[in-house]
DNA sequence: CTGCAAATGTTATAATGTTGCAAATCTTGC
DNA sequence: GCAAGATTTGCAACATTATAACATTTGCAG
């Protein structure tokens, strides 16, 4: 088995949607919260893409399945979405990609590769804690870390294989 | 004096400003790149808030002031000024600010006040390298990394003073 | 089963950013 | 200087992303 991390190394894809969405109904369950079918839809369409989808992509998939959808559809599922941490939104890219570490309180880094469009979600304290210290440095109180790297995942820096 | 950082403690903005246009000059010259009248004016108009200002608001100033500028004149001047590293881009934001470390090779990283809007910039090698050994430890190869900190600048923790 | 809160539908519009092409300006080699 | 090519700008249209406002429906509690 590879040692390189999801999403880069193959894997049972369908697997790994319904096992995010089982656990999205969990997390909801538990906190009184309505995964209503278009937001359990919504977030079924961003898990089944590794790479972060726009809002209007979301829209599109959902419309071309007989969805009555406005954008306002789409960005409330989100919005809920998000706010749940079953989503994240990628600000460089004003797309979403689905939570990796759903239910652990985290700070996200995203990885994005510039050729294949691929994200990895990475949880790392030493880097949450070197960007706290800096801002303590400063007598700055954060509350949210937006950590966005783009460059070229391992199957991109040496050959075409841009799936 | 204060041992806040600036954009936080009292200064003679005017100055700042003035002399951060004094050193993108010499930049330019020194790379045979172009500041040209609108170029500058629009470097000036972002240095003169320390507040993000968005490419609108650019090009409101610039219609206000009798330039005949559509939003390509702006976006254009952005582009120009980020590729020199003038300014940078938020993108948290979508709006762009002064950059306080022209000339210099870095990584931003900001931390952004929610209350007053007020932005730092910060360059602190202990986070860049936290940052790239995790992606070294996933074999991706970084390039541009966004680092924004969105919180509560010192002067906007306890009182009322929002700016 | 009624009344409230939450969620959704619907229309319109705001905010942000880009494309394509023509005109003007600058620079460079001669 | 000056013609030729490259860079920059003007301009119009358009594309993409996101929100506002308000009516309607649905789910849930009393």
């Amino acid at each position: 088995m590879s040692s390189r991390a999801l999403p880069y190394r193959p894997h049972n894809h369908a697997a790994c949607v319904s096992q995010a969405l089982a656990e999205a109904k969990a997390i909801c369950q538990q906190q009184n919260a309505r995964l209503t079918p278009t937001r359990e839809r919504v977030l079924e369409l961003i898990w089944q893409s590794h790479k972060p989808l726009g809002a209007y992509d979301v829209l599109a998939k959902l419309t071309s399945e007989g969805h009555n959808a406005a954008p306002p559809t789409v960005y409330r599922a989100l919005d809920f979405l998000q706010q749940y941490g079953l989503v994240h939104r990628i600000a460089s890219l004003n797309a979403f990609t689905g939570c990796t570490h759903a239910g652990e309180h985290h700070t996200g880094m995203f990885l994005i590769c510039r050729a294949c469009g691929n994200v990895l979600e990475l949880m790392e304290s030493s880097v949450t804690t070197a960007i706290e210290n800096a801002a303590s440095a400063e007598a700055f109180q954060p509350e949210a870390i937006t950590l966005e790297v783009a460059g070229l995942c391992p199957g991109c820096q040496t050959d075409q294989h841009h799936e």
